[in-house]
RNA sequence: GCAGGUGUAGUGUAGUCUGGUCUAGCACGAGAGCCUUCCAAGCUUUCAACCCGGGUCCAAAUCCCGGCACCUGCACCA
């Protein structure tokens, strides 16, 4: 089995997460966290955000439904719409503009009436079989809800990018009309995707933190930064290379100082969550693959399973021109005695697949063949798990007492009292739980515990009242335990 | 969406070709109890499945049709 089938097996059996809607054969595209992957994606949220908000960042929470105009203005209502042909004979589906370009025509039809005509005035052949196409259709990626009369029709947000646009006013005045202003959503969207696959990476609803930086668009300026990392990067123009992203920068590798500062932080957060330096890169994509509103983009991959997926992307965008122009309110901004419209730095990520990334990337099968869950610590969903060594004796009361204490002072915590020992030590590894707290006879006589460390099998003696001074990964004498157990 | 493959307890599987002895087997798991002085030990016991719908047949997990889902490839990924 490869990791992700090995991964998606524990997911499902230990609750992380598994398809949605299963006793009614499901519906694809549509996953549910179960009860360890909701903490364990609250975890990785909280790193995401709070990495924003110590870095100046305001939050905002708008609708999922949002109305037409909005997307007419931002392109998504024609881009995001693609005519399709379907062969009457095959029953190939294609894009036109594909089938158009293979049968050597330019045209370039965006209605559906315009494309009708055109097929019935020429002879395109089918690109899998060779018989005549006659008739397009349209095929939608957003999903559209009829919306009361008059109002037109609704759509839900396949980003939620543009309840940040639509609020770049509000929420500049709010930041007392200063450049540059980053502003950040946490939140669902939804798109409907023609064959969703591979559980997490592609779903029809999906959750997306994004940041839209206002920059000078002369400018393109977030901060400074400290940087003494290497990078594996790949540009548009050339190999894979391993680089400081300063040096990247100044050798305009990077076009700007904040598509660097945020690349930069893109690989802090997802180290930080644990996803893996070695199997991370950020790849510049090529020009035909950029999406409609996007003029350079460079996108963090992590590699799963031998292919490169991307986890998030950093976009350089323009969309508030698009509001201005549509919407005849003005998006500009004073910025010494120019009056300009801000660009925007977008940094998208997409939890879904940086909460599977993290998964894969933790997955370890140890030396006898038992699966350990290499969380970083504190992101997993429990910090520590409290047994008794027997089920006697008192032994059970006592951790069970314990147990209560320490989960008013850290509520990541849970009880386990059956089975073997070994058994539970092993239930724990696969989950992630870093530490294993265990009631033994020792600890009837002087109220110590032993803890046992997730990656190295090793204990240490701890007292009681060490544990109960504070939340489990604020604890000064684990910290130091792990450090040993994580040193050579 | 296309082509091919697959679908059996929570998980992994046997059985499907060659319909009947399948009251669907096994392992892991989970629950209860016993035992047990630290890494999935053992014992007793319990739980739990033929993807859905239709058809053929005396008889369907098994054959046929339709649907759904998953896997691989192609296309798609704004």
């Amino acid at each position: 089995m490869s990791v992700y089938e090995q991964v998606i097996e524990l997911a499902k059996r230990r609750g992380f997460f598994w398809p949605s809607f299963s006793i009614y054969h499901g519906e694809s595209g549509f996953y549910d966290y179960g009860p360890l992957g909701v903490i364990l994606r609250d975890n990785i949220v909280k790193i995401w955000k709070e990495a924003y908000l110590s870095d100046d960042t305001i939050f905002i929470d708008s609708p999922v439904i949002v109305p037409t105009a909005v997307f007419r203005a931002s392109g998504h209502l024609e881009k995001f719409s693609d005519l399709a042909t379907e062969c009457a004979s095959c029953h190939n589906r294609q894009k036109l503009e594909t089938v158009m370009k293979a049968a050597g025509f330019q045209e370039l039809l965006t209605t559906i009436n315009e494309a009708g005509k055109f097929l019935s005035e020429h002879i395109v052949k089918c690109i899998n079989c060779g018989k005549r196409i006659t008739e397009a259709y349209d095929f939608k990626l957003m999903f559209r809800m009829p919306g009361q009369s008059g109002s037109g029709d609704l759509f839900l947000r396949p980003e939620t990018a543009q309840g940040i646009f639509v609020n770049f006013k509000l929420l500049n005045n709010f930041y007392r009309n200063r450049l540059p202003m980053a502003v950040a959503q946490l939140g669902k969207g939804f798109r409907n995707e023609i064959s969703p696959r591979q559980s997490l990476i592609r779903l029809k609803e999906f959750t997306q933190g994004e940041v839209e930086v206002f920059v000078d668009p002369e400018k393109k300026y977030w901060k400074e930064f400290h940087d003494d990392l290497e990078i594996t990067l790949v540009p548009r123009t050339g190999m894979e290379i391993k680089m400081n992203i300063h040096a990247a920068l100044e050798k305009h590798v990077m076009s700007s100082n904040a598509i660097a500062y945020f690349v930069h932080k893109t690989f802090e957060i997802l180290s930080r969550i644990g996803v893996t330096p070695e199997k991370l890169r950020f790849r510049q994509q090529h020009t035909d693959e950029l999406a409609h509103y996007s003029s350079d983009s460079w996108d963090a991959e992590a590699m799963l399973d031998g292919d490169w997926v991307e986890i998030v992307g950093i976009a350089d965008r323009n969309d508030l021109k698009n509001h201005q122009t549509a919407s005849g309110e003005s998006m500009s901004v004073r910025i010494d005695d120019r009056d300009v419209i801000p660009s925007v730095i977008e940094p998208s990520y997409g939890i879904d697949r940086m909460f599977l990334s993290v998964l894969m990337h933790s997955f370890t099968i140890n030396e006898k063949g038992f699966k350990v869950l290499k969380l970083p610590r504190d992101i997993a969903p429990y910090h520590a798990a409290v047994f008794p060594h027997l089920n006697k004796d008192g032994l059970d009361t006592m951790a069970k007492e314990f147990f209560e204490q320490i989960r008013r002072i850290d509520p990541y915590v849970t009880y386990d009292q059956s089975g073997s020992i070994g058994k539970r030590y092993a239930r724990q590894d696969e989950i992630g739980t870093p530490y294993c707290i265990t009631f033994d006879h020792e600890s009837l006589a002087d109220k110590s515990v032993t803890v046992r460390d997730r990656d190295s099998a090793e204990q240490i003696r701890i007292s009681v009242n060490d544990l109960l001074s504070g939340p489990v990964m604020e604890n000064k004498k684990l910290i130091e335990f792990s450090r040993q157990q994580a040193g050579p």
